[in-house]
DNA sequence: CAAACGATCGGCT
DNA sequence: GCCGATCGTTTGC
């Protein structure tokens, strides 16, 4: 899986918008003390300074927490929101254009006993997998190991324990749907925006 | 230094 | 559906 990690020219475009509907089938890993979990990219959002003023580096303003917007795509940028969730986005464009992908839903592939626990939620009985276990971009970070201590990693380097891989299978257009991003309704006409994406026909994206 | 405010979640009604 | 939790970041006095 390793040797299909997204390449920076990936990360590098600067087009945040289409970044981030082509992350949605795009398998997100982490791997922390050895332990492995990762899922498939369901659910996605774009965030563009310095027009949007959804994003945090509207205007392109610049303080310490959205210094890592504003380097070189293909690190991450994790931050805390209502002081419990750590939410995970993955930084794209050249340095100096602070753009970013928010992360809000995945469907679960490999470590799913070790999401469970992280979540501190019962065990399945069933086959199936409870969505909630993964959607949500609270609930994406808390499952996969993600916090703000490992705000600004590189996703590119060969020893870094979050990366994003590309199996080679993208979904079909019309497999895809757009819509308004959620929770922004304090940003004006830029709330309107149609930049979040999500999978259709798949029970992990938030409702 | 004080205070307001979130790119949310889960429990309870 | 509604509402409280919870704290880092930012801005204003």
């Amino acid at each position: 899986m390793k040797t299909h990690r997204l390449p920076p020219e990936f990360y590098l475009r600067t087009d945040v918008v289409l970044v981030a509907r082509e992350l949605l089938g795009k398998i997100l890993i982490t791997e922390i003390n050895g332990i492995r979990t990762s899922g498939r990219i369901t659910e996605t959002e774009a965030y563009r300074a310095p027009d949007d003023r959804a994003c945090h580096a509207f205007g392109n303003l610049r303080t310490a927490r959205t210094e890592v917007m504003f380097q070189e795509g293909g690190r991450a940028y994790i931050y805390l929101c209502y002081g419990i969730h750590h939410l995970f986005n993955v930084v794209t464009a050249p340095q100096e254009t602070a753009h970013a992908v928010l992360i809000r839903a995945i469907e679960p592939i490999e470590g799913e006993d070790v999401m469970y626990e992280r979540r501190g939620l019962p065990k399945k009985i069933s086959g199936k997998i409870l969505t909630r276990l993964t959607t949500g971009p609270g609930s994406v970070s808390k499952a996969l190991g993600i916090h703000t201590g490992l705000n600004g990693i590189s996703l590119l380097s060969g020893d870094s324990p979050v990366w994003i891989a590309d199996e080679g299978r993208a979904y079909l257009p019309e497999d895809i749907q757009s819509g308004p991003r959620i929770g922004i309704d304090y940003s004006g006409e830029c709330a309107a925006w149609p930049w979040r994406f999500w999978v259709k026909n798949t029970p992990f994206v938030k409702k």
